[in-house]
DNA sequence: CGCAAACTTGATATCTTTCAACGCGGGTGG
DNA sequence: CCACCCGCGTTGAAAGATATCAAGTTTGCG
C-alpha cells in the first residue's frame, strides 16, 4: 500500500533502478532523470507511437507499461522484433537515423518522457551505452530462438529474459511478473500462432514450469529452467 | 582479367565503395582507409576470429570474404545471426562491451584490417554510423524472417538482402554474385534444416526466381522478386 | 583415380498451422 | 439487475510445413 504510493509519486523508479544497475549514476544524473519524469506523458494501450519508415522517435524513457517494437508484413501478419520495458529506453540511437526501422506501439497504458541529456564520460552516457548493447543481446536472443528453438524453448526463453529485465529494474516480485500481453502478442514475438502457444503454455503449466492467470505470470524455477534451455544469464 | 588484377592490387577497394556510397569520404578518409588495409591480415576459411563470451574484437574492416556471426546452442544446434561481407565492419561497437555476443567465424577465406579511426564529424564517421544502423536493420529483418516467413520467402528474402549489400560495394555483377556459403551454413542463418533448404532451392530454381550452381547466384528477377515479398529496398 | 565434402532423394515422423466452434468474463445498455 | 456482446482464451480435427533418417550421387581436388 504505501509501496503503491511511493511508485505513483515517483515515476522514474524503474528507470533509476535499470540504469543504476547499468552503470554507477552520481547526484547530478539522478536529479537530470527526476526532472525528465516530471515533464511525462500518458498514452493509452494500443497508441502507435511510431510508425515504420516515418520519422523515428527522439530517444525516450519508458517510465511506465511495455512497448513493442513491430513489423507489419504486407498481408498482414505480424512480428514483433522486442519490447521496451518500464525503466528502459527506446527511440533513435543514431544521429544519421531518418527512418524508423519498425513501428512503436504500446502494449499497455504508458508513461513517458523525454530520455535527459548525458554528457559523454558521465555515468548516464555509460548506461545509455550498456542499454544499447543490452537492446542488440535481445535481438540476437530473439533470432537464436526464432532460429533453433521449438515451441517449448522459445516461451520459457523468452520469459526468463522479461523476469531478468524486469527484476533489474524493481518490477518483479520474486519470481513473478504483471504480464500485460494478450497470448496473440506473444505469439507474434514468438514466430507462432496464437492456438499453438495456447497449447504450449498449457504443457508448461502442466509439467510446472510457469503458471500465467489473471496477468501474473510466475516462473517456478527460473534458474533450474535456464540451465535446461542453456541460457546463460547477466551476459553485460 | 584486368579488373581482377586490379582488384587485387587494392584490396580496400570494396570498402571504398561501400563506405562512400553511406556517406561523402573526403581524400583524407580514403588516405586513412588506404593506410589501414595496407596492414592486412589473411585468415583461412572456418578460423574462429572470436569465441563468443570471449574479448569482442576490436573495430575491423573487412576487406575479402565472408564472416558469419553466430551462436552454438548446447546441443550443436547452430544459428548464424548475420554475415558481415567484404566491405563491411564487424566487431566491438561499443566502449563498454566486455564479451562478444556472437562468434564471429570466417566463412571464406579472408582479408581484414584494422578500422581506421574515425573523428567525430568526419565523412568515415558518419559511414560508420550509417554502418551500424544498417547491422541492426539486418538484424530486425532476419527477426522477420525466421517469425513470420515460410522457407522460400526466407530463401528469397536474405538472397535479395545479399545481393543489395554486394552491389553496394561492387561486389556484384548485374544481378549475380559469388556465393562462398555452403547449403548447410545457408540453412544455419535461416532457421532451416539442410535438406529442407535444399528441396526449397530447387522449387525456386524450377519457379525461375533463381539459380544456384558452382558458387554463383544469379537472382533472375530481384525486382519483381522483391515486390511479391513485400521486401522494401534501400531503407538507410 | 579415389577420397571427402557437399549436394540430392525418398520415406516417414513430428511439429505447427488452419479452420471452426465453444466458453468464459467483464463491460454496457436497456 | 439482467441480457447481450465482444474480446480473449480454449478445444478438436484435419491439413500443411518442416524435420529426421538413411541412402545415393555429384563435385572438387590431391
Amino acid at each position: 500500500m504505501l509501496k503503491r504510493t511511493y511508485a505513483v509519486s515517483r515515476p522514474e523508479q524503474a528507470a533509476v533502478r535499470r540504469l543504476g544497475s547499468l552503470a554507477r549514476l552520481t547526484e547530478h544524473d539522478l536529479h537530470k532523470i527526476e526532472q525528465a519524469a516530471a515533464d511525462a506523458h500518458f498514452l493509452p494501450a494500443r497508441t502507435e507511437i511510431v510508425r515504420e519508415g516515418a520519422e523515428p522517435a527522439k530517444p525516450t524513457l519508458l517510465l511506465r507499461g511495455w512497448v513493442a517494437q513491430q513489423r507489419i508484413l504486407p498481408d498482414g501478419r505480424r512480428q514483433i522484433a522486442g519490447f521496451t520495458l518500464a525503466g528502459e529506453l527506446f527511440g533513435r540511437n543514431w544521429s544519421c537515423q531518418e527512418r524508423a526501422l519498425t513501428s512503436q506501439v504500446a502494449l499497455d497504458d504508458i508513461v513517458l518522457c523525454a530520455a535527459p541529456e548525458a554528457q559523454p564520460g558521465s555515468g548516464l552516457f555509460e548506461a545509455y551505452e550498456r542499454e544499447r548493447l543490452a537492446q542488440r543481446l535481445q535481438l540476437i536472443d530473439n533470432i537464436t530462438r526464432l532460429g533453433r528453438m521449438d515451441a517449448r524453448e522459445r516461451v520459457c526463453d523468452l520469459l526468463l529474459e522479461l523476469l531478468e529485465r524486469l527484476q533489474r529494474s524493481g518490477e518483479a516480485e520474486g519470481n513473478t511478473f504483471a504480464m500485460p500481453l494478450t497470448q496473440e502478442c506473444f505469439a507474434d514475438a514468438l514466430g507462432l500462432t496464437p492456438v499453438h502457444l495456447n497449447r504450449t503454455l498449457q504443457a508448461c503449466r502442466r509439467s510446472g514450469d510457469l503458471s500465467w492467470r489473471s496477468g501474473k505470470v510466475t516462473l517456478h524455477d527460473p534458474i533450474g529452467l535456464a540451465r535446461s534451455l542453456g541460457r546463460r544469464s547477466n551476459r553485460l
